[in-house]
DNA sequence: TAATTAACTAACTAGTTAGTTAATTATATA
DNA sequence: TATATAATTAACTAACTAGTTAGTTAATTA
């Protein structure tokens, strides 16, 4: 392997992964594709070459960080036993890649606040794969008799919304632990503690007595 | 009561009222003065001459959306006789103000996806009041033997996530009924409706067996 | 090694936006 | 009724930003 000087996969790859950190971070509007191509260390041009525009580029964006947890969420689905494994696997997987992947559910509520301005079709679509499936174990807890009065959309919000605005708020909620004495903001419990509550509540919540 | 040309107050009024809606919709970035001005019918510059700067419009903007809820959760949460109906109140008066004022969870949730970019300190502290609020009717509930194994903070953001979600994402789910059959998005379901199976289930979860 | 293509850049354009200035009009009051 | 003051505007500027153009340099191939 020579090393070489140019490396058009590397570049584009670099690109992309300096604009998931951007658009999180500031969401699509605030972030300049001049900025984007100043971290990146190449010229802007460079990214109207590679992509189509600025929406083009954050499309691919989405589409990479939603493809990866779809990914990771199907595959610890493989190994499940049970509904309940199944739900638990869920909440699991999603909670630990919002957290290591911290900037992803901050673009989500953007995106979703914005009725998905930016990416209409792509965005729903990846969204609605991962809602299929979280319905798909529901119902099926629910045929088996494990689970009971079910509403799959808005159990798929507790989980979804809950674990977003805990990754978040982390920062937020860091800072107002160090202002006040008497609330509990829950800065320093480690997400996997925190997404095994979840779950645990939630299998309270919806399993038949 | 004579018909004036010229009312500052009603004009004011006028200004914060189409600023909420414009930045409830597009959000802060999106939103621009001259929109701002344009929507309300006045000189661009009438808005600097009452407001200190875009900023301090979104503020006074957030800051009365914000004293609003608070107010009507305080409101209802009077009337209650126990922890249970304290939380029925918190969760259906918080669903129901975010239904009827639907702009405010988008604005909420791309608030907190800047990490209070805009409006650090204000929303911050009205934010507090109400998860205060919450956390006391509940660690009250456990104390008096009702509520078993909680943790204020991750309850908080389940109701204020599932909710915000379901609101915000309301005419994303209409469109997607219309497109698919298989998939059930809740897309008629009245929100009075959804929020007494929140507040049902969450109770189920939390009370004491 | 010459020709061709792919990767990349400097410098620009056209349009937008927050914010300002200096003037004008309406209203209250002396 | 003159005058001060509060409300309002037209017209501007400085700074920024998405996207383009015309060109350069490095790598590949004939």
């Amino acid at each position: 392997m020579s090393k070489q000087k140019r490396d058009a996969e590397a570049t584009k790859a670099k690109i992309i992964e300096n604009s998931m950190m951007l658009f999180s971070k500031n969401g699509f509007d605030a972030t300049t594709v001049d900025e984007i191509a100043n971290v990146s260390d190449v010229n802007k041009a460079l990214i109207y070459y590679y992509f189509k525009n600025k929406a083009g580029l954050y499309e691919i964006v989405m589409n990479e960080v939603l493809s990866a947890i779809y990914t990771k969420v199907i595959e610890a689905n493989k190994i499940c036993k049970s509904p309940i494994d199944e739900l638990e696997a869920f909440i699991k997987t999603y909670a630990d890649f919002a957290n290591k992947q911290p900037y992803f559910p901050a673009l989500l509520l953007r995106e979703l606040s914005d009725n998905g301005a930016h990416i209409p079709q792509m965005m729903f679509s990846s969204m609605r794969r991962l809602f299929k499936l979280l319905s798909e174990i529901l119902q099926r807890g629910e045929k088996e008799g494990i689970f009971n009065n079910v509403i799959p959309m808005v159990i798929h919000f507790m989980i979804i919304g809950t674990v977003n605005l805990l990754v978040t708020t982390a920062p937020l909620r860091k800072k107002a632990a160090q202002m006040t004495d008497e609330i509990n903001t829950c800065s320093d419990c480690p997400m996997d503690e925190i997404s095994d509550y979840i779950f645990k509540k939630i299998k309270i919540m919806l399993e038949v007595k």
